[in-house]
DNA sequence: CACGATTTGGTTGTGCACAACCGACTGTTA
DNA sequence: TAACAGTCGGTTGTGCACAACCAAATCGTG
């Protein structure tokens, strides 16, 4: 295995070296792979989250809101990684079908804290169920689950470096 | 951003036994990273594929298109996990753009075949160091590389199947 | 041939996601 | 006090994704 650099090798070149057509197959693969699992996640959860009356990214809202009681806009923006431009519209949806209340805070009229209704905290059992009905559909086992946990978090942050990294040359 | 608040804030070095809060813990970190990840895929292609004149989907498709010469509606969907509904106007901008064209078949009139144009086939060398820069950016080597991506696979197809499994039910 | 079922792509409507921009509020400084 | 920069949500525009529905072409059977 030959393993030269390749460069000052552009216009005119017919074919890209080899190594080069190996490294895009991986990479084709890889975001290949992770958008269709992130795909199947939401196939998966659709119908079972549908007889509640939610969607996929509204229901990551309505956990977090249920483990912390109340969350302000930016704190939900920053946990699920959304901007307001996603969340507002989402939040009235989720407002308008009776699951929270927005409240411009006292404390600092700029901010809007989420809370729950008592018809969202209703929500919250009938819930109950979904974390043991979607882990048994991976097949995974506790160990395993962790694993891809833990490798998924490492490639999210090794990415986020990266953004910024390319964000700081601007 | 990349505040990491609430995330690893428990995962200590025991392993209590796996009751219902533990199961709703690990569901909620799991569909959270993958959310994120696929989010920090997509920010860090944006501004990359930006120069081309490519969406992160779109490239999905070009990749496919110049393996394969040209492609039908139906290969992609199949290849992409996309349905016509996403499809077509993506392969309009496509057109517009003038990556591609799209004919009907004259073998099948219903069927139509997408091909890339010379402008098409040459972004490909445009986009050669695409698959390098975005590999090192994720900071893994070959084999992790590689390990993610039959761990993401396996859950892929678990999904399916129990999606299957539900579909049989109705 | 005619008839009906299937395949294939397209259209419409709803919702998610981000960039760019805007307006209101806040804290600081002159 | 007035001016200012920074923070926080919201709005608009573009694009992705799916469900539901539709029209044309094809295939199968009588």
């Amino acid at each position: 295995m030959s393993d030269r650099t390749d460069e000052a090798r552009e216009s005119g070149g017919e074919s890209p070296p080899a190594d080069s057509e190996q490294l895009l197959r991986l990479e084709r693969q890889l975001c290949f792979v992770l958008h269709a699992t992130s795909r199947a996640f939401d196939t998966l959860y659709r119908p079972v989250l549908a007889e509640l009356g939610l969607t996929y990214p509204q229901y990551l809202v309505m956990l977090a809101v249920w483990e912390h009681g109340e969350r302000s806009v930016k704190e939900l923006g920053q946990s699920l990684r959304l901007d307001s431009g996603t969340l507002s519209p989402l939040l009235k949806r989720l407002e308008k079908a009776g699951f929270v209340r927005r409240e411009r805070s006292p404390d600092d009229e700029r901010s809007v804290v989420v809370h729950p209704t008592e018809e969202g905290i209703a929500l919250r059992e009938r819930a109950g169920d979904i974390p043991r009905r979607i882990l048994s559909a991976t097949g995974l086992d506790e160990q395993q689950l962790g694993e891809l946990h833990s490798a998924l978090n490492s490639v999210t942050s090794a990415l986020d470096r990266a953004a910024e990294e390319i964000d700081r040359q601007d």
